[in-house]
DNA sequence: TCCGGTATTATTGTATACAACAATACCGGA
DNA sequence: TCCGGTATTGTTGTATACAATAATACCGGA
């Protein structure tokens, strides 16, 4: 319908179904059918199908049968995601740290700041943002896209435990401190203690994906 | 045209493309347009323009103001590939020791043993797609679609390095011996020596990349 | 009532039509 | 000759049409 637009509406409809699957708002088992979906978002099947597709190919949803079937992910495998990401970021770091300019890199410390400045705040949602691009800038920095192709995928996976990681005012500083140490660690030109840095920082976001994985058990872990 | 199949037109346009890209038959740079490769392939946009999608996504190809801008990888981005491997598929070995069944790894060791008598025999080609499958089992059997999602991609963009690492009979054979140690780890289920197992092999080969990549220098790498 | 077969419907895969944008080529004027 | 503007062409994004399959619902017979 509207013609011209800076991003196409396949773009839109990927990026608004993965948001809507990994946040939630389709739980895991449910079926998405492109008739159903154009008729909700509006469009042709086209577009629709192309998002599905591609949604197919990252297995946040698969055929099933019928229409599409929705995957998400279970804590196990985020379990398993923070493991891979533990043996993987410091790679990455290490990488930035012998790449980045000095602009990219104050770019890096103003995410940071802005972390600290909202996790002092206590507005978990803005840190949550930041701390997602604070490891997206890492992944394209790194200096070669295997980095950001390996790594954003399973960041983007975990969307739905990651709060779990800053869901309170300690928790949110004690990662933007983590970020820190890895960002003076980069800035310093350390690979070394960049990766040691993210791999500390990630093993610490797992053991509190862990905590609270624990307490989900016990009040039942089921629809949210 | 035809009608019933069992695998669709974008399927195969997608897995002949992907492997014409990293098999070096379209090279780093070339343009693919939707209507030539209609013209060239005998069929309508809607599946080629699926297949570029999909490449674009794993980023073999990306979308160049005109057509698809052919991407591959690099020396250097094998070794990275290389070193992630090295990082992950010992996780990936020890998950399978802990989860495949009794059948499971009997059907991997039906693929060592061939891979074990091809490489006797010298047929490299047949090596190479054992040694792939090999690979390839482990990550779907070790209990975790994020296995196979994150490794796969991985496994594949190297395709045109991986020849590099069973290019001569010895090579083969040691390949063949590597897996032969991992395989026996996983089925007397233990993790830790698979893993460690793997990670050796994962080493072993990624030397054997970079002494190939040391020769083509000498040589000029460019055109193949 | 239950079972089998047929008809209808829902869904997907593919092809094509159309619109908009971008680049390029061509033409006229200075 | 060179520059600018317009027209043409090539390319993509989206919509729709059509074919084929699979599932389901319905109906008749035992």
């Amino acid at each position: 319908m509207i013609t011209h637009r800076p991003t196409s509406l396949a773009d839109q409809i990927f990026e608004r179904l993965e948001n809507d699957i990994l946040s939630g708002v389709y739980p895991r088992g449910s079926i998405l059918t492109e008739m159903a979906l154009c008729a909700s978002l509006g469009v042709s099947r086209t577009p629709v199908r192309e998002a599905l597709k591609r949604l197919a190919q990252e297995h946040i949803v698969e055929e099933g049968g019928k229409g599409m079937l929705v995957l998400s992910i279970t804590a196990g495998d985020a379990e398993i995601i923070y493991e891979m990401r533990e043996r993987l970021e410091g790679m990455a770091a290490a990488a930035t740290a012998g790449h980045a300019t000095e602009e990219e890199i104050a770019s890096l410390r103003e995410l940071v700041d802005l972390q600290d400045f909202y996790a002092k705040r206590g507005d978990s949602e803005k840190v949550k943002s930041l701390d997602s691009e604070f490891h997206k800038n890492i992944y394209r920095l790194a200096g070669s896209a295997v980095y950001y192709d390996t790594l954003m995928p399973l960041h983007t996976k975990i969307q739905k435990f990651r709060k779990a990681t800053v869901e309170s005012t300690g928790k949110a500083e004690q990662s933007a401190s983590e970020h820190r140490a890895v960002l003076d660690a980069i800035a310093s030109r350390d690979e070394a203690a960049a990766e040691k840095a993210m791999t500390a920082h990630i093993a610490s976001a797992r053991s509190r994906l862990l905590d609270y994985l624990r307490q989900q058990e016990d009040t039942e872990n089921g629809n949210d």
